[in-house]
DNA sequence: CGCCCACCCTGATGGC
DNA sequence: TGCCATCAGGGTGGGC
């Protein structure tokens, strides 16, 4: 489920509700979300502190913990393809797939994950925090199109693997990958060299427009008129042309996408 | 660099 | 009903 706009929605969640209040308590239900670091670290790095102004770069979520101590340190969060971030105003209905939940004077914020395909990392320092975010590309909020031609340029794959990459765009993930490259009218297999700038302007406006839309909803919103509303059903059709999908692997993920209008 | 695979986890689903 | 294979919007590391 997270990608960019998921997690934009967790940011806004945390920012809302948990910064600038004191956490009053930490419990880590599945020590194994934890990376690098045990359930007495965490206490302690969070004892009489509070969360600062969260921010995120891709798919990650970063948490100052503040006032700082001799050192910045940082929460790191990742939410694989199962996490979330939930509010609660009481201690009540905890889920159980909750793994940490952060205890507050107002409630309670809980890190929530089925799978525990990633979890959660603890930046030491601010050199810390950034070598952990170090191989990732530019957010893909607000790329500009020089910046998109740019990590584009000298690759020879096939674009959508390209762009699921970390390391070339943060932030977008299967469903988005489909979705702007069906809006964009570009096939997933697509070679990234046989693009012309024609095609990079048109990647370029879609990719902004499918992320400004899908933070409004803090999800890929699955609507009848977007790829992401019919590809779970097993011969959906394309919004725009009627043509039946196509479903098949790119990249070692399921990909949809629609063989009229999306040129190869 | 690009591609493929195995692996890390849990849960839902469909076939036998 | 039980059991097994497969699949799911994440990422990592290794081999070619």
């Amino acid at each position: 489920m997270p990608e960019l706009p998921d997690v934009e929605g967790f940011r806004r969640v945390l920012a809302r509700h948990a910064v600038g209040a004191p956490v009053r308590a930490v419990a880590v239900l599945d020590n194994q979300v934890l990376r690098g670091f045990g359930p007495e670290r965490l206490r302690e790095v969070l004892r009489g502190r509070r969360f600062g102004e969260p921010w995120r770069h891709g798919k990650w979520l970063v948490v100052p913990i503040i006032p700082p101590g001799a050192e910045q340190s940082s929460l790191l969060l990742h939410f694989g393809m199962t996490g979330e971030l939930v509010w609660a105003d009481d201690d009540g209905g905890r889920h159980r797939h909750d793994r940490v939940v952060f205890v507050l004077p107002e409630g309670e914020l809980r890190y929530r994950d089925m799978r525990k395909l990633t979890g959660v990392r603890l930046a030491g320092n601010a050199a810390e925090c950034r070598s952990l975010l170090a191989d990732l590309g530019p957010d893909a909020l607000g790329l500009t199109r020089g910046e998109l031609a740019r990590v584009l340029a000298g690759r020879r794959g096939r674009i959508k693997p390209t762009l699921a990459d970390q390391a070339v765009v943060a932030g977008l993930g299967n469903l988005l990958v489909d979705e702007i490259l069906w809006r964009a009218r570009i096939a997933p297999q697509r070679s990234v060299a046989d693009l012309e700038p024609g095609d990079v302007t048109r990647l370029h406006r879609q990719l902004g427009t499918v992320l400004r839309r899908s933070i409004e909803a803090a999800r890929v919103p699955p609507r009848p008129s977007w790829l992401t509303g019919r590809r779970d059903e097993p011969s959906g059709s394309c919004p725009r042309c009627g043509t039946t999908l196509s479903h098949g692997r790119v990249g070692g993920r399921g990909t949809v996408w629609c063989p009229r209008c999306q040129h190869r």
